[in-house]
DNA sequence: CTGAAAGCGCTTACAG
DNA sequence: CTGAAAGCGCTTACAG
């Protein structure tokens, strides 16, 4: 076990006080005027040493850890993987390392996780909210912690967010159907409080409207998030029946997107000439369903990198406003909603 | 901004030293033998308090951070993200918290995320690792810190490692192709010094043999990590020509399955009719081809599992032997090998 | 130009 | 039964 050095044993090398080697260490010679032949000297024997700064001592005397604990909602979802990836990635590049966690859409883990962190002493939280998570938002706040909110947000409590256009983004992906020639659009949403999936849901209503149609309250399916298969996959069978029939169907999420796909190829639906579909974000199945889906892409890239750059420009001030950074969503359009059929 | 609170504030509140406080604080006041009532006003200040351990002072002291390090070969992988989420509760249940990091397959990464975690002082690391990385394994070894190999491993090098059996994996996989009477049984597999795969490539081989059927090396295709897509196509659309056309393919991992499957919807192959899949792990797009694929599962519960309390029991001790622990594996059975076929 | 000293929050061997 | 003291590795205001 090579034991690793510290300031100690460079000063004792070099004949030196650990005061003057930590100065020159931290690039700090010119303003406590360390001689240069010294500072050469030193930085030679950390070499020699092959020092490596003890984070944990430093972090004990500053305060601070650079590290950010970072919160989604649910990881086995490909958009927040993509996202914490990103994420990670950036970070990293300004020097900070990431605490992760998956709340799996449970305010109590939420609160649990963001417990953990706070002891470890993470300097800043990014944190995709559960619904209902105000409290726990606010409770970060009040520590006097910076918080970013990816994603999802609450309109009621002035935090920093980075997130789409929820209400345009949808807006435009119905559009795209009703361009298409299809009148019937049901919608698949989850059952929830939080403010993007009702703004992607007044999104879709604001382009019926726009478009002359009026509004069928019984094509919105909501769905709960805990026994989606089951909810999603009813709903849909519903939209499809004779009565009701549908010609397209909207998807608030990936996640809805994969369920209702499911039904929909056991009801033996085709696509698109039967039912077009869009939905929100990427999966892998999207690429693998007979007809490729057609998604609104949210650029994660841009979400990752803003939400760092945010959290990391509060880091040092206080007290002020909190900003919301809109990131572009765009369509990729492929077969699903019929934009190749004769 | 509530200042936190530390043993100093609950000494001078009850109005007894700092050590008291602590000793009482880690349960340790009867070998310390702290009185009852003390050790009863000093708990209550605590409560009022909200006394939080600073974990930072406590790592700077004990040498120990509770934390460990994950490094998985490839995070876009779902086979890999579902282990890392499992690794990270896991550790978490046993109070340890997850640095993690992903190499993208490249040993230079894996390197520089080594480094940065060794100097955030992890007690331990949990490492998918790349191809040719001994030297960065043995490293980590030399510093005395233990490591945990899962899924891929080296011959040459004494490691601690979870895995499952990947000869007898892959032999139980083509056997079942075999025993469906398919006799022209392709392989695809990654072109890579792992000894998984290698191992993979045997059970294949060997499972030709068992059933009296010649090896025809051609058979076998070895896609480049880095251009997966482009070879893994032209490799399986080689193998479905007509003068040397296969009934059968078995793919060595599901990132080669999915690449592999693209071209196979491209060629208008028929699956399971004129050609048999089966692969290695799992995939939501293996659930969306429309004959969803049979697949060799690894249990990643175990893994994540008994890879957490592995490094966690090598923590404290030192020159034990390397131990390796094999976990389960079985076929899914679907549709893409035919059992289902008249 | 350089060093002694205090302190970040905690633990623990030792003294009383 | 309880406390003073040293020390983990570092930073920084202060003194010289």
């Amino acid at each position: 076990m090579k034991k690793k050095s510290s300031l100690k044993d460079i000063a004792k090398k070099v004949g030196v006080s650990i005061a003057t080697v930590s100065y020159v260490m931290n690039n700090k010679e010119k303003e406590a005027r360390v001689g240069e032949d010294v500072a050469a000297r030193i930085r030679k024997a950390a070499l020699q040493l092959d020092y490596k700064p003890n984070f944990i001592a430093k972090s004990l005397k500053s305060g601070k850890t650079n590290t950010i604990g970072l919160i989604v909602a649910d990881i086995s979802n490909p958009f927040f993987s993509t996202l914490a990836r990103i994420i990670e990635d950036e970070a990293r590049k300004h020097g900070y390392i990431v605490l992760f966690g998956s709340s799996d859409e449970k305010t109590e883990n939420l609160q649990s996780l963001i417990e953990v962190f706070i002891n470890r002493q993470v300097d800043a939280f990014i944190i995709a909210p559960t619904a209902d998570a105000e409290s726990q938002i606010k409770f970060i706040q009040e520590a006097q912690i910076p918080v970013v909110l990816i994603d999802r947000y609450f309109p009621n409590l002035p935090t920093d967010v980075v997130r789409i256009d929820n209400e345009v983004a949808a807006f435009n992906a119905v559009r795209h159907l009703l361009a298409l020639g299809r009148k019937k659009i049901g919608m698949v949403a989850y059952k929830t409080t939080l403010p993007h999936m009702k703004a992607r849901i007044d999104g879709y209503k604001k382009a019926l409207k726009n478009a002359g149609i009026r509004l069928n309250a019984s094509h919105i399916v909501k769905a709960d998030y805990q026994q989606l298969t089951k909810e999603v996959g009813d709903g849909v069978a519903k939209l499809l029946r004779n009565s009701e029939k549908i010609d397209a169907l909207f998807f608030a999420t990936n996640t809805l997107a994969v369920a209702g796909l499911k039904k929909i190829v056991e009801l033996n639906i085709k696509v698109p000439e039967d039912l077009a579909i869009v939905s929100f974000d990427e999966s892998e199945a999207f690429d693998f369903f007979y007809s490729p889906i057609t998604y609104m892409r949210q650029s994660m890239k841009d979400i990752g990198k803003e939400s760092v750059a945010l959290v990391i420009k509060k880091l040092g001030k206080k007290l002020n406003k909190s900003e919301t950074i809109i990131v572009d969503a765009h369509l990729v359009q492929r077969d699903s909603c019929g934009i190749n059929l004769p």
